[in-house]
DNA sequence: GTATTTCCTATTAAATCGATAGGATTAATA
DNA sequence: TATTAATCCTATCGATTTAATAGGAAATAC
């Protein structure tokens, strides 16, 4: 399942986008516009922006805003900032690899195998997608 | 993340398809050569039969065995009945279909986009997957 | 009838998730 | 300089889910 976290988070980007000008986009505006617990979207903006996706303004008038261009954010970097391994099971993440320790032999695991199949065709899809082609109509 | 008792449950099933003969395996068994706590796989091999795609025996040299082919066990059925949906949201999900509240339209939601071109990558993976392949060396 | 195995229900401990609370920090502006 | 408005930060909480355990009922081989 896709957590709470991530999909607001991906649905803060894509409003950010749409309502991108010179001031920088408010919490409060996109809690409103997408139906977001004010206070819950500001911890994952604050997880985007430590990230380096987002960048900040605080006091009046602040606000979030994208730190490169909507079509160079890829869905791997979001995905794994909000939702964590793109991977089933840590012993086929590419990024957050652990060894399982109830697998004598990974190479003649069948989960094994079948994980790997699954993180692959994943990938194929996040890395081909950028925020540009979410935020589109 | 894959959920402890689909793991367990594929390990199980590869388990038998590679040590079937002319008696049931035992929970026993297969609980002792893949590492699986034995009640815990009870109930897992309990879920597997009552979906149709264990059988058993009960009683003294009981046991569960296949009802299908390896070559005929998909894994869309298999990871259906262990893990549930495939798609990540319940609004792209084709067996488990659940509107979302907090979108007030599918079509031009960013999320519902995106994840339902990974549930389609990953399906195509299920699909063209059988016991048999996770079962071969 | 006894031993062995699956079957069934209930319970529990731990982890994770979603959300909230309360205030500290920073910046604009009057 | 005081006020207001925004982000920043830490802590906590309740609900849900997960992984596992416990205990015995039902069926079967011998």
């Amino acid at each position: 399942m896709l957590s709470k976290k991530t999909k607001y988070g991906l649905k803060a980007l894509t409003y950010i986008v749409r309502n991108a000008s010179d001031v920088p986009v408010q919490v409060g505006a996109i809690a409103k516009g997408e139906q977001i617990p004010q206070k819950f979207l500001e911890s994952i903006l604050l997880t985007l922006r430590k990230a380096g996706i987002l960048g900040s303004k605080k006091g009046k008038y602040g606000g979030y805003y994208l730190r490169k261009q909507p079509s160079e954010i890829l869905m791997t970097e979001v995905m794994r900032v909000l939702e964590g391994p793109i991977a089933m099971v840590p012993c086929v993440s590419l990024n957050f690899y652990e060894k399982c320790h109830d697998c004598p032999d990974e190479v003649s695991c069948s989960v094994h195998k079948l994980m790997i199949q699954v993180r692959d065709s994943t990938l194929n899809v996040f890395k081909n997608t950028t925020l540009a082609d979410l935020s589109s109509n």
